[in-house]
DNA sequence: GAATAGCTGATACTGAGTATCACCACCAGA
DNA sequence: TCTGGTGGTGATACTCAGTATCAGCTATTC
């Protein structure tokens, strides 16, 4: 779990105000856990605007700290991170437990598709759907 | 792009009526092209109201002959498809012409993913952005 | 202390999708 | 031929995610 204050000083660092509203929204995310919507997070900070919500999740995720993932389902979730590098989630498709990886075997993969196809690749988006250890256990007990 | 007779004949062989608003909202999508919005098919097929759009794509997506496009920028488009089995999307972030591809270098990276973290993987969803050709040449003309 | 840029909350909006419900259309079986 | 069931339809109202607008507030800077 990113600490709060790490969150505090990118946005500081990045040239923003670091505001009441914004110090209540990374509270609630991060007692949220490592995967909410964009409604608990509203729910959670009933102080804060709902306008400000949105406009404070649009920072984090320009500064890198926020990431959209998108569930099996096709709903939108988010996670804090503190990978700001490109990576890609893990999501579980019983609880939601999401997790970043990163392999450089799929940049690889990527450039060959590139060439193939005549696209000049500059960006993507993996989500990978499973059931994590512990929703395993539960499911199988041994 | 798939023929409206082919569509028409997976919607029947899936043991589903063939009706004249299903007819209209194939016609309008594959007047649409490659890629389209829900909001989109709604405006093609005036006639047709919005819950059966939604419904009829629903289906669709069922039988495997649409399916969903996480664009660029989060929001999502849909895409009529002759390939039902796992495919990627290779998307122009100009133009938003979209391309099948399967790679199957993926699954062999995900199954090595799997092992690692624990996760019981069971599916994924993988979209590549670039420039296409077309658009390449329009902003780079030799 | 004034100017200003950044930030805020309220509100109304769009876009995507779902839920509900009464009604229609087709088919099977009596 | 009547009847009932299932599947499909359109209208409508709803939720959820996100954006736009705008007046007012606030920290900073000069």
């Amino acid at each position: 779990m990113v600490s709060a204050s790490s969150l505090e000083r990118r946005i500081a660092d990045s040239g923003r105000r670091l505001t009441e509203p914004r110090r209540q929204l990374i509270g609630a995310m991060r007692n949220l856990g490592d995967h909410f919507t964009a409604d608990q997070v509203e729910q959670a900070a009933p102080a804060v605007g709902r306008a400000t919500v949105f406009r404070t999740m649009r920072l984090l995720q320009d500064i890198g700290v926020l990431c959209q993932v998108v569930l099996d389902d096709g709903a939108v979730g988010y996670r804090l991170t503190d990978n700001a590098r490109h990576h890609h989630h893990l999501v579980c498709s019983q609880c939601g437990a999401t997790e970043d990886f990163a392999n450089s075997g799929i940049e690889d993969l990527l450039s060959a598709v590139g060439r193939e196809s005549g696209f000049d690749i500059h960006g993507h988006r993996l989500e990978v759907y499973g059931l994590c250890a512990e929703c395993r256990r539960q499911l199988n007990p041994a």
